[in-house]
DNA sequence: AATCAATCGTCACAAATGTAACAAAATTGT
DNA sequence: ACAATTTTGTTACATTTGTGACGATTGATT
């Protein structure tokens, strides 16, 4: 039996789809640690994660923002002026290029950071401890070369 | 030393933070494989995944599918409704239980289904190609054990 | 130098989403 | 048998998000 067989191999399997099994995971992983930053913070997950951008890599531009934390540029404008209004962040002229804004932590911005730095490490430790810590690695692994592949 | 070290190692890590990196991965998969429903079919993400299970596993009703592809109520509500404005899908009365409804796909939903299908395992695979063929296979395996672990 | 195209960040508008309330039906407990 | 509670799916409303356009600035082309 050559070509054209009875039962087609290309069907579709739901089961081993990676967007869908992927968003799926990260919803679920995502869902449990909301409550902190929303319930007890008060904030949405954009300003948590460019806070938690900021805090981590230090003064960037909201372009910079956008690319390495995956947010859409409205998202990171609108994230910015809130955190601004919480007097958490703020702005500097970049003196290179007049079209953009260094934006940085302030005092308290850093001790929000601290504090919600801490919480969500514990809650990682915690995750990896269930997991087993070699798994951890495996999804960061994982996770690298899903986007390098996916950057054609 | 003994305790109280001044390097605490309690400190945040964004690389390894799997909220986030599991999102990133996510996302980056999610959006390349976006423009097929959504430009080439008009459809949104909550109605390629309805179509998808439907497709997949047969006559379900709302809760049911909401369940499985971690929709909102109200997103498989919606969806549902659209699905069938398009004459993809249609309903019938459960005998056993009149507050919910059988869906299921229609002939065209059954066309359409196969037509994205083809095109999402295309895609898969294409990825897997990428990635290498035991790679989705782990990813696969390490989505279970997030979806179990984070459900207490 | 002058023009053209590209980039940055913001805003108005439209689309998608979540919350909360609801009617209808089923389930539980007494 | 009945009342109280729960479940299902839809809707109104408010919030969040993405799209497209914009002014300002920069870089590239000539």
């Amino acid at each position: 039996m050559a070509k054209s067989d009875t039962s087609s191999n290309d069907e579709f399997d739901l089961e081993t789809f990676l967007p869908f099994r992927l968003h799926q995971a990260s919803e679920a992983v995502s869902q449990s640690f909301r409550s902190i930053y929303k319930h007890e913070y008060g904030m949405t997950r954009s300003e948590w994660r460019v806070l938690a951008h900021l805090g981590q890599y230090g003064a960037m531009t909201a372009t910079e923002i956008g690319r390495s934390a995956s947010l859409h540029k409205t998202k990171v404008s609108r994230a910015v002026f809130s955190l601004e209004t919480r007097r958490w962040l703020s702005r500097a002229p970049d003196q290179r290029d007049r079209r953009v804004q260094i934006l940085s932590l302030t005092k308290s911005g850093h001790q929000a950071y601290r504090r919600l730095g801490s919480r969500a490490q514990q809650y990682n430790d915690q995750l990896a401890k269930k997991l087993g810590k070699d798994k951890v690695a495996e999804i960061v692994h994982l996770a690298d070369a899903l986007q390098r592949v996916v950057k054609d």
